[in-house]
DNA sequence: CATGAATGAGTATTCATTCAT
DNA sequence: AATGAATGAATACTCATTCAT
């Protein structure tokens, strides 16, 4: 009858999350997020309609707190090449703070985008493109960046280099997010190789 | 006028591997490989002898073949950059020959390395991470990269960059393999950013 | 279009039968029978209608065979103790003769004589009772037997001690069946406590 | 109202028990057991792993009271034939409480002791034998049985005897195992010819 | 809030059987 | 006669979900 407790939901979405990305959403039974958090599978189901409403909302929550730093990036005004740098580094900051729901995006987004429940997921890699192809194109008008981009391509480069990292980013103290984000900057905007002094 | 049992095993382990790579692996059903191959699900039994050994024969099949072209390269007494690129391009071949396989390994690798019967993937990434590792470690020693470079970084680096790339990328005649590859490395060499001339 | 030649088809039968004999009808498939007979499950066909037609002719034969020596025995006009005698010695010597289809009639006679199909072990089960009932009363008439046998138990009694030997029994030099029946038969006529001489 | 976990799984195992006893384990299905005891099959599941597993349970089930039976027999230091007699009439005990384990043991003992799961089949098959061959050579020495016999046929023809009794044997007012087991024993012991007095 | 027990739809797999060659 | 490949029905088992207590 009383309703469940925000709190208690969100401790057991945080343990589901972490199931899922570690065994994968098909892989992972309700049994064993239910033994995860001490208890029984059918007692889940006071908290949450569904398996699918537990993913649905792990990642609609990931997709929130990641578009309120990119917006806040977007609106800043910054140049290009500033641009580039602040989304990268507020990926990676979402990385180190869901890890868990960008390992579940990553592994799940494009077949579940096609269904209507998760309609927002394609919505936000539309938004998602757009913003990055609009910075990068602004770039290379205003010769930030390379003027032999091929800027699809460079878009999927960065886009797939930064987010694949959660698959095997682990938090501890020396690699702070903003740490690995530099890091990763300074190969993308520069290369591996020597620059001639 | 049907071709003989191992060509017809080719056939259907190709049709298998798109399924797989399209929906995933336990997302896939036995009988959705069998609707995309003409024939009923119990029929694919006369072939094979489970699901899992599809997937394996895939997986083992793949790695087969790219060990064969990276060997070849680690072989061939290349300097460092050198033999990055060479690797770098041996993947993309791969990816253009094997692109089903390689989506597959991609998203199931991880969680099929524990079982005893697919041990062989875990060894496949130790061995891979020697070859890249080393080609680094002595790019780095030697100048042919940054000496700021934090090598297993840079390695999960490339070779997310690398293989990631096969989840989107669709052989058409405009970009082989060969011209996905160079325009890659010349991001990863020389970064994204003009280099002062 | 020509038929299936009967030498073949006997040979054939005597795997089946050794095979059901040894796992069980139903836990035998039809491919181990041509593993055995050095065949494709299949070709089977090319002899037989099906599975349970093996199994219809292999305990057919077994009783047709069975039933030569018993009417012998009936129409002898033994006493009593001579046609237990005489019958026991059949049974044995069908035993050593019929093995495996004994043993399969142990084991599955029950189940099948249910079946129209098979209607004929029922038959054959009242007239082994008709044969041994009337014998053993006829002696319990006559004094040959202890006046207190119950003779139902009687019968059972004989029948199971008989029978059960096919799941041990293995032709060797030393045991012909003529010897077993005839240690068995000092048992159940003489009982195994010495007889105060 | 709904007794508790332990009886539950004690009811549903004396269900299958009943119906594998009937029609053999092998041509059982889930679905039968789930029908007799009026729920579906996936139920089954909830309480026990495996149709193996309730037909394991049920085995060692009746070993065990078996044993204890024995055992205290055994121990007791009774003579050759007290022995005999009270292990015999232990067993149509154990007939009459656990009938339909003991056909079931009787029809599959033999297929499933090679599997390392029912290794303990075999074992209780090893120490059945030494129990029984033991005693009837102890009163074999001592002159309580006939100095002619074949003891490893008389152990065959009296285990048989009895266990195969319960292919047959259904408790009634008027037959207790009791009684069974002194008419069998008056068989066995003395035969079923009249003693010259 | 949580449990214990059940449901019912699905899923991989088995296997007797068929049939063109 | 036998093979290779397939069919189709059945079967054990899984799992998300429900619900009375």
């Amino acid at each position: 009858m009383s309703p469940p407790s925000p709190a208690r939901r969100g401790e057991l979405l945080g343990i589901a999350a972490e199931v899922f990305a570690e065994q994968g959403y098909n892989a992972t039974t309700v049994r064993e997020i239910a033994d995860a958090a001490g208890m029984l599978a059918g007692s889940l189901y006071y908290h949450f309609d569904s398996k699918e409403s537990m993913l649905d909302e792990i990642l609609a929550g990931f997709l929130d707190e990641l578009w309120a730093g990119y917006d806040g990036v977007l609106a800043a005004g910054l140049g290009p090449r500033e641009t580039i740098e602040a989304l990268v580094t507020a990926s990676f900051r979402e990385i180190d703070r869901h890890r868990s729901a960008v390992a579940i995006y990553q592994r799940e987004a494009r077949n579940l985008a096609v269904q209507p429940r998760f309609g927002y997921l394609a919505e936000s890699q539309r938004q998602f493109e757009r913003a990055w192809l609009g910075t990068l194109e602004r770039g290379l008008a205003g010769g930030s960046f390379r003027a032999d981009l091929d800027v699809r391509l460079t878009y999927r480069f960065i886009r797939d280099t930064v987010w694949v990292a959660a698959s095997w980013y682990r938090p501890d103290g020396q690699h702070s997010p903003e740490v690995i984000a530099r890091q990763y900057l300074s190969m993308v905007l520069d290369g591996i190789t020597p620059r001639p002094s």
